[in-house]
DNA sequence: ACAAATCTGTTATAATGTTACACTCTCACT
DNA sequence: AGTGAGAGTGTAACATTATAACAGATTTGT
C-alpha cells in the first residue's frame, strides 16, 4: 500500500488500524483513561467522522451516560495528542488514520456518504505559506479540507 | 501593491476596498437587497471576521432588528456569490478582499487579534489534490486556513 | 394584470460548545 | 504508608451557532 493512499477509500483490514492506534497511544505514555479509550474506540469503528454529540449519545460505561464536557474533554485530549483530528468543515472528529506517522494531514470529505479520507501531506498551500512568512506570521496550525463527491457516490446517482 | 500581498496587514485606503466590493456586487447583476447590503457593509468595515450573531446584533434598519435567519440568509447569499467568505475555523465571516478577482482563497488567521488576511492562491495543497484525483474524487470546494500569531501581536507580548 | 420565483418576517427548536465548581483519583515524594 | 500537587471526572447550568417550517410580501418576466 503506497504511503499516500487514503486508507478510507480502500478495502483494508480495519482491525489493524485499530490495533495500530491503540498501540501507538500506549507507546507515547499517554493516559488512556476510560472515557478517552471509549471515545477513541468509537472513532476507530471506521473512517467516518462523528459529531461530538453523536459520540456523546453512544458513550456509556456500566450504564452511566456522561455529560457533554466528558465527550469534549476526551476529544480535546485525543486531538491534542494526534490520535484524532477535528474536521472544521463538519464540526466533527475522525480517528487519525496514521497515528504512528502523522506530521500534517489534509482531508478529503465526501458530501454524500460523509466518508473522510486522511492524506498525509505537507502543511497548507505553498503560496499561502509563502505570503504568511513574508509578513512575519508565525504559523502554528493548518486546516486543509477538500469537499466533493467520492467516486463511489458519483456512480450511485 | 503586489497582487499576493494580504491587504489586511497593510495600511491602505480601506474606503477603496468598500467601493470596489459594492461596485463589483452591482456589476454582477446581483440583487443587493436591504439586509444583504447592510450585512456586507458591516463586514466591509475592516478586514476582521465577524460571527453571525455579532452581525445580527448590529443589524438594524429603521429601528427594526431582524431574527437569526435574516442574518444567515444574507451571509449565505454573500458567500455564495463570492462577496464574503466563511472562516470554518472561527465559525465566522469576512468580506472578500478581492471580489473582482477571487478564484480561490486561503486565510491567515491571528489568534490574538483575530485579524483575517485573505490570500489569493491556488486551491488546496498539491499533494492532497493529487491524491484526490487519483481516487476519482470530484473536488468542489476547499478550505485553506492557517492559524498563528501575526507579527504585530508577536511584538506586543 | 398575472403567475412564478425570490425574498422577508416570525416562531420555535436543534446542534454545537463552554463555564464553573466540587469531588476523586494518580503519582511522585517523603 | 502518608501526603500534597496535579490531572481527571461528575454535574448543572448556560452560551453560541445554526436551521426548520410556514405565512406573507416583493420583485420579475410575460
Ligand atoms: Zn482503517
Ligand atoms: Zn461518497
Ligand atoms: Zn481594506
Ligand atoms: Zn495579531
Amino acid at each position: 500500500m503506497e504511503k499516500s493512499e487514503p486508507l478510507a477509500f480502500l478495502d483494508h483490514d480495519h482491525s489493524q488500524c485499530r490495533r495500530t492506534a491503540l498501540k501507538c497511544a500506549n507507546n507515547q505514555g499517554l493516559r488512556l483513561t476510560k472515557w478517552r479509550q471509549l471515545v477513541l474506540d468509537l472513532l476507530l469503528e471506521d473512517h467516518r467522522s462523528m459529531g461530538a454529540y453523536e459520540i456523546l449519545n453512544r458513550l456509556e460505561c456500566n450504564g452511566v451516560k456522561p455529560q457533554p464536557p466528558t465527550a469534549y474533554r476526551a476529544l480535546d485530549f485525543l486531538v491534542e495528542h494526534g490520535l484524532a483530528h477535528r474536521i472544521e468543515k463538519l464540526n466533527a472528529y475522525v480517528a487519525c488514520a496514521r497515528p504512528d506517522a502523522c506530521q500534517s494531514a489534509g482531508f478529503i470529505i465526501c458530501k454524500e456518504c460523509n466518508i473522510v479520507a486522511e492524506v498525509e501531506c505537507s502543511p497548507s498551500n505553498p503560496e499561502l505559506l509563502r505570503v504568511a512568512a513574508n509578513v512575519g506570521f508565525d504559523a502554528e496550525s493548518t486546516v486543509m479540507e477538500v469537499e466533493g463527491i467520492c467516486s463511489n457516490c458519483q456512480n450511485n446517482d
